[in-house]
DNA sequence: CGGCATCCGTTATGATACTG
DNA sequence: CAGTATCATAACGGATGCCG
């Protein structure tokens, strides 16, 4: 379903903005982003959100778990990989990410800072 | 150009974090979102983003129009209209929020809170 | 490797009241 | 109608150091 283009009532703007309340805290998107591919380990997604501290990483990435667009997979070797993949929602909300990815690269992607 | 879906890579993900830092304040996207009709005076804005404030409005709507956004045009009426209209980039940065509004009507359109 | 706890300044933002 | 000013508070988020 496609929202009407043509005047945005006050429900569909408040559930906007629930949304993007979920994926607009400094680095969440980003970092639903970077599971584009699918599971990533924790170390994996440091390495690609550049400039992001542990402490952000920990925290975002337990707030994407709970809000169910990410599951943790322990996986016991050694030393031990955890990995973080999308649910269905999940991918489904970084689908609906992409568009506003390439838009970036568009208009912003030669822009200093 | 759509971004390779297959991995990403730091600076796709650093443009998008730069992307989503320009639209994931708070109000900034549901603001923007509500231009998608075009022109809206500020009243409107008020009424179609629940729960802003003045000030949170008059402050995302100078942000964007400073970002090249939205355009800010005043007609000498009695009583006098502003009215925010988006720009060509605006605009596409409203649709390529448009997957993400569709999402939200999608998986949480009848969800409290 | 994959975290968590603590400290602590900076920023964001809500309420309220006032103006051209 | 379309804002602006001021204030108090809450939330954010970076740095650092420790742990299984």
């Amino acid at each position: 379903m496609t929202v009407n283009a043509a005047q945005i009532d006050g429900k569909s703007c408040a559930v906007f903005q629930r949304t993007l309340e979920r994926v607009g805290q400094r680095w969440s998107g980003a970092v639903l982003y970077a599971a584009v591919g699918g599971a990533r380990r924790f170390g994996e997604y440091r390495r690609t959100v550049e400039g992001i501290s542990d402490r952000m990483l920990a925290l975002r990435l337990k707030e994407l778990e709970r809000d169910g667009f990410l599951v943790r997979e322990v996986i016991p070797s050694t030393p031990v990989q955890v990995l973080y993949r999308p649910t269905p929602a999940g991918a489904e909300l970084i689908a609906a990410l992409q568009p506003l990815g390439d838009w970036g690269h568009k208009h912003l992607a030669e822009l200093p800072d």
